[in-house]
DNA sequence: GTCAATACGTCAGTATACTGACGATCTGAA
DNA sequence: TTCAGATCGTCAGTATACTGACGTATTGAC
């Protein structure tokens, strides 16, 4: 007789499921697949829903500093920026007197797209973590609001400490 | 006297550090920083470990199955591939029974690196969700392993089916 | 046995995200 | 006042991750 049994493939995926990291890389994507999904019309990522979001909030900010706004890193943040200037969502200013920086404004098409995917971009954050009964979900986000905090200083995109 | 107090700025990130689509996106940063650092050594990205360890786990298995047990797309995984056969870390052997397949194997330089990486790579993992107490911490892998399973056909990588 | 449907790998294009480096500008200490 | 150090934006290079499309190869229905 064959040992058949012995040689039977583990569950799966191995212990790959058990690894915070893979977890969380997996946990990302979906969420950026429900947020293209809900944001379609808009053609707007999470990380430009984001950044318009922070430019909203404190209109004229620099590069750098919404760079920290955001937790992204100044070459990805010039990028981003780049990308939405063309599309006319925003606009970039020097100043007299500091003329290293680039001060960024949102268009009144910027405002206006911005407060049409208030709604669609709500719910993308909202599936994410649609499938916790309402109290995990609450453990959950405070507990991942806590590991970000704590980790805030790895990497090279740390929220800002001002 | 200056209306100094009112127009403080609000509690630092408004509600971006309440949205789940964005800790979880920082959280993804932080890993990669910590695994980057405990791996420095080896130059060798958490996709590609991951990849590794599949390979390990099941020799042979063509590039769209691989594709699937680490949950990337079959363009993403090509990438990945083909920048670790360069390095001599793997190899691809076409099959005479399904021209189509190219199946993927691990060379003896493969198993070394994925061997030395072994420690590191836990450590990675383990500090990512260091910060947590015990307890939480399985609260929290539990709950983030219901979310990947229930949020698993979103996207172009859902995890094989079969 | 033929042919439509499917599967596999690939390509081109785009977006986030990092590293390391650079010039331009500003600041602060001597 | 000058100049070393820091800051800001940018560039080049690389890696993950997606979309849409394509050619080749296999399979299944008829």
């Amino acid at each position: 007789m064959s040992d058949r049994r012995i040689t039977t493939p583990p569950q799966s995926a191995f212990d790959l499921a058990s690894r915070p990291g893979f977890l969380i890389r997996r946990l990302h994507q979906i969420h950026a697949a429900l947020f293209m999904e809900e944001c379609a019309a808009f053609n707007v990522t999470p990380v430009q829903y984001s950044l318009m979001t922070a430019i909203a909030e404190q209109p004229g900010l620099e590069q750098a500093r919404l760079a920290h706004e955001i937790g992204v890193d100044r070459t990805t943040l010039a990028n981003v920026v780049a990308r939405l200037e063309t599309r006319g969502l925003l606009r970039r200013t020097t100043t007299k007197t500091d003329r290293r920086l680039k001060r960024v404004n949102l268009t009144a098409n910027g405002k206006r797209l911005l407060e049409q995917m208030r709604e669609p971009a709500r719910r993308a954050h909202a599936r994410t973590i649609e499938a916790l009964p309402p109290v995990e979900r609450t453990a959950f986000l405070h507990a991942l609001a806590h590991l970000v905090d704590a980790g805030n200083e790895f990497g090279r995109a740390p929220l800002r400490l001002t």
